[in-house]
DNA sequence: TGTACATCAGTGAACGCGCGTTCACTGATGTAC
DNA sequence: TGTACATCAGTGAACGCGCGTTCACTGATGTAC
């Protein structure tokens, strides 16, 4: 099968390739040429789409913040589904929901990193990105707001308890972003008896929301 | 001034030299040829005390366990020194000791990564490390014990509320690991107030301390 | 419907570079007698 | 105290390699008339 010249959507089969490179040889020994040769086109091609390595790395690493959102997303929705099915008190429901959305998008989170695991890592090597760059920078806000509004929902159903949000905040982000490269780089898994990474991220959200929140969090 | 030909200590100065190209120019930056500049030594001289590059990282890395070790136990004396002249009841004070000396564990955990974050990036850099090496397993296991006996003591005055020990291990390594990956990752600092990390990993292993085992956790 | 032309997408050769590792070597140190 | 010799520490040249980027180019597509 002879490619044509025209490759079709090279800067979607660019990025695919990236993410094959990465778990393959890790961010690290990732090149252009690699990648180009693994999207079967020669090795000057990426620079007409991307310019440099680190806007090709930019861009997947801004891909990665548009899946990690949508995982987050698909997490908050599965789990208001579910939630607004039970609930017979609207307020009751409310003050529930809040505290389930931080553990759903704490779900979200950890699935995302596991099920793309080379996007997670990308996104994180700022030192091989272009930082400045306005989609990445866009992309990750929008993601952070994500859980910037689900905190705000806690602390208006009022459970806060005192604590200032941005401490929330931060712990909830380490928590799970902790979990997730801790589990990614293997030092966790070899060292535990639960392989399952998705129970373990419920079991430590439902544990933060249940001491943190003081409320129940599975759906 | 001229080199001797025998430098002295050149496995140190070398493992010093990585510490400030990793800081200059990251992990996937540094090369065996330019820790040898920096160390004012020929290009080959790393291979004859480390081999190979991933010899030398992965030395690299087993120092960090050590000093990260060492940064958990300075801050478990601290802590413990603290308590003790306080207490006034035995059996209280060991309640309150245990819960204690995991957030000691936890502030050092943090303040080891923020004091050295050369070495906290390269010793979860598995792919580029030599992973069975004997020294650096067994430096990890060290410290990673450390942890495991503080929740043992917690167990056994009560404070995991019938929690698994290892639900929470995995909460509190991943809640300070992820706290720490984050700041030097410079993603965490640029969207919250607080600017002191030592404060903030204070703030957090007591909230973490104060909610998961109900304690009071500040020397 | 056909033709000219501009634009877009991808090629392949060339550049200069720094890399990790190997190896025969030399300089320095220590030890045996 | 001196000498021979073994061992250790570091050198410098050489190897082959893959890299990122540039650039003049060619093939393919679309648009104006």
């Amino acid at each position: 099968m002879t490619m044509p010249y025209h490759h079709g959507d090279l800067p979607i089969a660019l990025l695919d390739a990236v993410r094959d490179a990465v778990a393959e040889v890790g961010v690290s020994g990732v090149s252009l040429r690699d990648v180009a040769r693994r999207a079967g086109v020669s090795h000057s091609a990426p620079a007409h789409h991307f310019g440099t390595k680190a806007g090709l790395l930019t861009a997947f690493a801004t891909a990665g913040y548009q899946l990690l959102a949508e995982s987050v997303i698909a997490e908050l929705t599965a789990s208001q589904a579910s939630h607004a099915s039970h609930a017979r008190h609207a307020s009751r429901a409310s003050r529930a929901d809040a505290a389930a959305e931080l553990a759903a998008i704490g779900r979200g989170y950890v699935r995302f990193a596991l099920a793309h695991p080379a996007h997670f890592e990308v996104m994180f090597r700022l030192d091989a990105l272009d930082p400045a760059n306005g989609e990445f920078v866009a992309a990750s806000e929008t993601a952070y707001a994500l859980l910037l509004a689900a905190i705000e929902r806690c602390r208006a159903a009022g459970r806060l308890h005192g604590r200032s949000p941005e401490l929330i905040a931060v712990s909830a982000w380490s928590l799970v972003h902790g979990l997730a490269a801790l589990w990614i780089s293997g030092r966790l898994s070899e060292r535990i008896t639960e392989q399952d990474p998705e129970r373990l991220a419920a079991a430590v959200t439902d544990l933060f929301v249940a001491t943190v929140l003081r409320a129940n969090a599975s759906p």
